[in-house]
RNA sequence: GCGCGAGUAGCUCAGCGGUAGAGCAACUGGUUUACACCCAGUCGGUCGGCGGUUCAAUCCCGUCCUCGCGCACCA
């Protein structure tokens, strides 16, 4: 029922309240058994560890304003939440608190005992990201919530690794990988950043064994690896080495004899022309150790601290004291040649930040099913992407998509679904390779563990993070067991996906492969990428520059309500997004204003039944109706390309300037005591109209504040939310005829501009507070009878209609749409300041005029453009013409 | 190196063939039937540079410059 408004609004009052009652109300169940057309997003799931950044708010808004619509428009909407396990960042987060509180180690625990510390970890502080959403006010169905290591969810996982071994898309093999020496475990390729690193090139020299001092210079940034060196490489075409090739060379320390070779690998262009072939510790270096036979020498332990293969003095040192190393003691044998500033890319884990080392280890891969029907899928737009251009990204990617190295050396993740038969462990551990061929009885791959445990050992390796979520869409709605559920049935494929372009490798592109697989058919029909939020100065949000705002403080400062909408104002169209505070203060501006023009309304008495009287409507609140009804297919355009930024500036501008600055504004005479009761209860009506219908569509934007002036207003039944209260169909304008609707708005139009007119000419005579000024108006129309209104709106006393009125010299006078008018000012004429602002003003028209007249005159312009053109042109041209002859008259006037 | 995107008012951004827009900031003036988280007014732009297409270019094309991103990578 109606409740009267404080009078400024105060979010953290009403917002909380809200979400409760939608939960009490089971308000955000995606009902499988509904009739409604299904709408349907999965979550992208947050880690489990992780906190509410901005992202996250910009992500979720977006789809909860997706839902929101969908649910406002009849449809049954699931929007299903959950988390993931997040692999790295939650064991090394556990594993750090357990290091600093008990200075214990994971090893020392056990695997076991270490899982539940983590598993303990999460019941704690697992609910964060989670309580933080429903902050927000994301209506999500959490009666669905799912986690990546759930029961049902993990047999999945199982599931789809056993499919794709027995389809031979598994194996295991002996490989270069990349290997994070903090985390100590394999990475994938999408994990690993390079960044430009200010290094140093070495240029060291090798004696050629056999010869009196013959040496060959090479350079390389890594001296620390050539502890590991089998060879060194040559191009076959470089004539300056030809020579050598077939030789050998000494390498210093350990000293040993390694072979030259040639390979076409080599670019002579660069450095010496000569490399040092390290198969151990460099891709390049391992696929030319391949081909020419040679020894594999690894001098690195996993952490990156140097092993005995080194030497006794490299042995247990780190990697960057060892090259320092290495370069002095070159330097010592009189080996270092010289020592060059040089810049290269460095690859980085993308978790722990540290170089990563290639390394050679046997690792379990996967050749990706389905890439056909998922480039295909994309190509021809089944699976729209938003913005379009990432469709190039995503294809380029597809063409040139390797194979998936799906292994993790962690506890904390989905352990590897094969067991090796005990006393054949060893064996197998150290075969080069794995694959179906292989299983059978000693190698067990399935879903549950070989009948007798006793006698096997299971894989120790965890599966990548990415391995679960690219099951996502579907394993969220059926388990592995299940042929198929009504949910799935009623939800999938899932309509949008609303995701960071960051992931689409990692997530996106591997989710359309998984549901081509597993569903048969596309996981979602649109994905829209939103962007990554910088701060002003363009930078990334990130804790360590401490330029990320949390977005709590944000929400207990400015209701989530205002953190929404100021987020969408500047949400991405296709680029990144500069974060900047001020757009949210503007949300909770907006917030408030609304508010107050609902109170304003409120204090004129008791609602209405929403039925407007069409003979009596005032042009005024035709044309507040008619930009209702644009906004309304505005919006509409706005939705169908996901253009956040937009729908929001359309909902801002319509209520701030059209509704409160000119509607509302125009009906204060409405309510004074000499108005009729029929223009009170028509303007009453139509403000009622145009509220309750702008509270449904600012809805999905600001749930919480137009949820709770929808109650305290009084329009709904007191029992029903607005959230599933469906938008109706017809317009509001629906009973006005056309041509009546065209008329008021060209009216309204032009007393708004007249009024413009007059306050101007106010301000400028310094009586822009004053009310009671009096103008002087020559109608251009004779009937004209819309005094009243402007007088309100222009704040003045008397509107005195003078058709042909002449002004006495140094009267300020400007020339409006509704006729020519006048400000007398008695006893204050100042003709030279009159003078001035009219001659400013017939400048700028001047200037119109002859970009006007040089159009016209171009015989090419009038004989090639379109007639409207031409035709819009001569009334622009008349337009100003007249209005410079007018300034000029009245110049002339002045003497 | 290849590819993608951005450069519009002091700031954050819209507009993308036919009179350059918003909000903030600045300045002037204001308590008026809600709102100072407010109201009214003003100032502010060779739409990154140079060419081209067109009757017409901020918008299309080419090229260059600056910045950001992705992929690849020469040790």
């Amino acid at each position: 029922m109606a409740e009267e408004l404080s009078s400024g609004y105060i979010p953290g009052d009403v917002e909380p309240g809200w979400y409760n009652r939608w939960i009490d109300a089971d308000c955000f169940r995606g009902n499988e058994e509904g009739t409604g057309e299904p709408y349907s997003i999965v979550i992208p799931p947050p880690n489990v560890t992780g906190i509410l950044h901005l992202g996250h708010v910009l992500n979720n808004t977006i789809q909860d304003i997706l839902a929101r619509r969908a649910r406002m428009e009849g449809k049954e909407v699931l929007w299903l939440p959950g988390t993931d396990h997040a692999g790295i960042a939650t064991q090394s987060k556990v594993e750090q608190q357990l290091r600093k509180e008990e200075k214990l180690s994971r090893h020392d625990l056990g695997r076991d005992a270490f899982l539940e510390r983590v598993w303990e970890w999460k019941e704690k502080h697992g609910g964060i990201i989670i309580n933080q959403l429903k902050r927000l006010g994301c209506s999500c169905d959490w009666s669905r919530e799912r986690f990546t290591m759930d029961e049902d969810y993990s047999e999945w996982i199982s599931k789809i690794f056993v499919d794709l071994f027995e389809e031979g898309l598994i194996y295991r093999g002996k490989r270069m990988v990349n290997w994070c020496p903090k985390s100590l475990t394999a990475l994938s390729d999408e994990e690993v950043i390079m960044k430009p690193q200010r290094s140093k090139l070495y240029y060291m020299r090798y004696r050629i064994a056999g010869e009196e001092d013959r040496w060959v210079e090479i350079a390389t940034t890594r001296p620390e690896t050539l502890m590991g060196d089998s060879a060194i490489a040559v191009n076959p075409k470089d004539e300056r080495y030809a020579d050598l090739i077939g030789k050998s060379a000494i390498r210093p320390f350990p000293e040993k004899e390694i072979p030259v070779i040639a390979d076409e690998h080599i670019d002579p262009e660069f450095g010496t022309g000569v490399l040092k072939v390290t198969p151990a510790h460099d891709k390049a270096d391992f696929e030319i150790g391949q081909k020419n036979d040679l020894e594999i020498i690894d001098v690195f332990n996993p952490d990156g601290t140097l092993n005995e293969l080194a030497g006794p003095e490299f042995a247990g040192m780190e990697r960057f004291e060892a090259r320092k190393k290495a370069a002095e003691k070159l330097e010592e044998m009189g080996q270092l040649v010289k020592v060059e500033d040089y810049e290269n890319n460095v690859g980085f884990s993308e978790r722990a930040d540290v170089p990563i080392e290639p390394r050679i280890s046997m690792q379990w891969f996967l050749r990706y099913p389905c890439q056909k029907e998922a480039a295909e899928a994309v190509a021809n737009d089944e699976i729209r992407f938003r913005p379009e251009r990432w469709k190039k990204t995503f294809a380029f990617w597809m063409d040139g998509i390797q194979d998936w190295c799906i292994s993790r050396q962690l506890w904390w993740g989905h352990q590897i679904p094969v067991w090796y038969r005990k006393d054949m462990a060893e064996e197998l551990k150290n075969r080069e390779s794995l694959d179906l061929k292989d299983a059978g009885a000693n190698i067990h791959v399935g879903v549950n563990p070989p009948a007798d445990p006793e006698n096997w050992v299971r894989d120790e390796d965890v599966l990548d993070t990415w391995f679960s979520s690219w099951l996502w869409p579907f394993a969220t709605m059926r388990s592995s067991q299940e042929e198929s559920t009504q949910t799935l049935a009623k939800f999938y494929p899932t309509a949008d996906l609303v995701t960071g372009p960051d992931i689409i490798f990692f997530w996106v592109a591997r989710m359309i492969m998984a549901g081509y697989r597993w569903q048969g058919e596309l996981p979602f029909k649109n994905v829209f990428f939103t962007s990554i939020i910088r701060d002003r100065k363009g930078r990334k949000l990130s804790k360590s520059l401490g330029n990320s705002p949390d977005p709590l403080d944000l929400i207990d400062q400015f209701g989530a309500d205002g953190v929404r909408f100021g987020l969408m104002r500047i949400a991405p169209t296709g680029t990144d997004v500069r974060y900047d505070e001020d757009q949210i203060v503007e949300g909770r501006n907006f917030a408030n204003k609304l508010w107050n023009a609902a109170r304003y309304r409120q204090m004129q008495g008791p609602i209405t039944d929403r039925q407007l009287p069409v003979a009596d409507l005032s042009i005024y609140a035709i044309d507040i109706l008619a930009k209702l009804q644009k906004l309304e297919s505005n919006l509409a355009n706005a939705y169908e390309d996901y253009r956040f930024n937009e729908l929001t500036q359309l909902l801002y501008d319509f209520w701030w300037s059209e509704y409160c600055d000119w509607y509302l504004e125009s009906t204060k005479g409405d309510f004074s005591d000499t108005a009729s009761e029929a223009q009170r209860q028509a303007t009453l009506t139509t403000m009622d109209v145009v509220l309750e219908r702008f509270l449904m569509l600012l809805h999905p934007v600001m749930p919480h504040l137009t949820e709770e002036l929808w109650e305290k207003m009084g329009f709904g039944d007191g029992e029903t939310f607005l959230m599933l209260t469906a938008v109706p169909e017809e317009s509001v304008l629906a009973s006005v005829p056309d041509e009546q609707v065209t008329a008021a708005q060209e009216q309204v139009a032009k007393i708004y501009e007249a009024v413009g007119r007059a306050r101007n000419l106010k301000a400028e005579y310094g009586l822009g507070a004053k009310k009671d000024v009096r103008f002087i108006l020559d109608p251009s129309d004779a009937a004209f009878a819309e005094s009243e209104v402007f007088l309100t709106l222009a704040r003045g006393a008397e509107l005195d209609l003078q058709p042909g009125f002449e002004a006495e010299k140094g009267v300020p006078a400007a020339l409006t749409a509704i006729g020519k008018l006048f400000l007398p000012l008695d006893g204050l004429i100042d003709v030279d300041a009159e003078r001035d602002r009219l001659q400013k003003e017939l400048t700028k028209t001047e200037a119109e005029v002859k970009k006007v007249n040089a159009k016209l005159a171009n015989e090419n312009f009038v004989s090639r453009a379109p007639e409207a053109v031409i035709t819009e042109t001569k009334e622009r041209q008349k337009h100003w013409q007249d209005r410079a002859a007018e300034l000029e008259q009245m110049i002339a006037n002045l003497g």
